[in-house]
DNA sequence: CTGAAAGCGCTTACAG
DNA sequence: CTGAAAGCGCTTACAG
């Protein structure tokens, strides 16, 4: 077990502590042999500080908490993988909390928060409803969602409706007649965008939406966002529309279900997807790509920005989704 | 913000704050009508305790650090994802602390330790060298290893060497007169643990090793175990073995670099792989099952029973993977 | 440039 | 059952 603390240090040096704590938080002036000597015992002893004496005296944790519905799932990691390289050097902690599917998302962060274990959050497509939210805002920390969207606080997120109207609008101009939707859970706000703008585009190219196209699963689990789903969906749309030539579908999970599907089944139509999470590559999936990565990493930015200046200015980063086409490996 | 303090509370209730202490933390014997007194105004003020006060006091911060190579993989994430679930409700936090692919894995581990942000760690196939891990068996923290193992510690893993054995087998027993293996790097422990069980298997079936069936990348990138490094393995055996009728890959997002290469070269021979990683079902992978949720979960079990019981017994869990028979999806 | 001292919020023997 | 007090390791005005 390490041991030392400053008074080792200072006994050692034949300093006060207040001067060891100086060296150690390089800004304040200090005389250099002094520092040096300093320096090399710390060095020597192993020392280094107690993260929670820090905290205890600062009144500050140098920690964020990572609020994720599910943490395994690739949409998510990947944008923790942004975070996690981001935070890297910053003197900065990540602490990544996991809400389980059932637990009341407001209630856990506020526990999170009233605990003091961080003194920033970014909370991962928690879509919380306006009360929660005000609720936080009282709390005061800095907040920061991602892939989602609240004028209260900072937020990084992809246009959800433009991605599935150009989406749905792609498939059109490749010459779908019937393009068909197949859609995750209505509770998900992202997979409600994708809907409006899939029956944007419909519209827009001067047709009436066909219900009979139209697929949204009541499957819960994982908000709807599951192989299964996507199956199931596409199953069904082949089944009931001889004439489908043409499928916008809400996530890539889903897609490789709808994949298989058109296998199964013995006819394939063209398919767009969304999210583009690294699995898409190896399904050769057409999919709408979400920055995913680089959201994680705007997310700690915006952050640490916020919680060295208190600023109360609000920023808003929505990327456009981008098309990007592959072929299907089967 | 929520300022208020056991301070707060005792003035309110018009006792000490070391009855409201011993009123929160339960254990010790309080007159009812005080505790419940305390309880209620503690209740109502929002009062929450200040972890970081705890762990001054206490010396300890009831947190465990998690140590990954790469957090954005998903055989780490399976893992992962049976330690946060297992986690709840212990009063225990888990910090995900990724250490990158360049960094030095003990240094970082040691870092870690001396900062005492966590008194506790779980260390997820990290194969530190015998000097490495002296040095962490030095501080005397908890540490339980998985995917690894080393009479020091604790650990939880597969037997790599017997789950290679046992695929190989598996593909000479269908009729495999030539089966191959793609390997990831020499450096992984366990690739080169089920390269034995792959020898091994081939030599208790009474054949020679054929260097030319052997393909060992020297891919450094996620040390091989990537879908690349399967389809190179892939084609290289397929062109110089026209009678390769058998592979062994070493992991599942090599299996499907393979099934791609095949597919590419036209010709497709029975494959086990490893792992079982939820993409595997995707694709019909068959493949060796570790049971990655369980053993993240019992790591957990093995490290809270080790910081509340300083015993000095070790603990190996070694399971036996199991082969998982499925169709490819192509 | 440096030291003495107060303070961060909580826990826990030690007395009573 | 309860209070006064010391202590956890560090930071930071305040004097000098």
């Amino acid at each position: 077990v390490s041991d030392s603390t400053i008074y080792d240090i200072a006994k050692a040096c034949g300093v006060s502590i207040a001067t060891v704590s100086r060296v150690l938080n390089k800004n304040a002036r200090v005389h250099t042999a002094t520092r040096q000597k300093v320096l090399s015992t710390a060095e020597q002893m192993g020392y280094s500080p107690k993260v929670w004496a820090r905290n205890m005296a600062h009144g500050r944790s140098n920690m964020f908490t990572v609020i994720v519905p599910v943490i395994s799932n690739y949409f998510f990691m990947e944008i923790l993988a942004g975070m996690q390289d981001r935070i890297e050097n910053t003197g900065f902690d990540l602490n990544i909390y996991n809400v389980r599917n059932g637990a009341h998302f407001g209630d856990a962060v506020e526990a999170r928060i009233r605990r003091g274990l961080a003194d920033g959050f970014v909370l991962i497509s928690a879509h919380l409803g306006q009360e929660d939210l005000n609720g936080l805002k009282k709390l005061g920390f800095p907040v920061v969602l991602v892939d989602d969207y609240n004028p209260l606080f900072d937020s990084v997120s992809c246009d959800n409706a433009e991605g599935a109207f150009s989406a749905t609008k792609y498939l059109i101009e490749k010459g779908g007649k019937s393009v068909g939707i197949i859609s995750a859970h209505q509770l998900s706000v992202p997979a409600r965008e994708r809907i409006n703008g899939y029956k944007a585009a419909i519209q827009s190219a001067g047709r009436l939406i066909n219900p009979g196209l139209v697929y949204v699963t009541d499957s819960r689990e994982k908000d709807g966002f599951t192989e299964k789903t996507g199956f199931e969906g596409a199953m069904h749309l082949l089944k009931n529309n001889p004439d489908l030539d043409g499928l916008f579908v809400t996530s890539d999970v889903q897609g490789i279900g709808a994949l298989k599907a058109m296998r199964e089944f013995g006819r394939t139509v063209p398919m767009v997807c969304f999210d583009d999470i690294e699995m898409a590559r190896y399904f050769g999936l057409t999919t709408m790509h979400q920055p995913l990565y680089e959201m994680g990493a705007m997310a700690i930015d915006l952050l640490i920005r916020k919680s060295e200046e208190a600023s109360d200015e609000k920023k808003h980063t929505v990327f456009s989704p981008r098309l990007v086409v592959r072929d299907p490996i089967f």
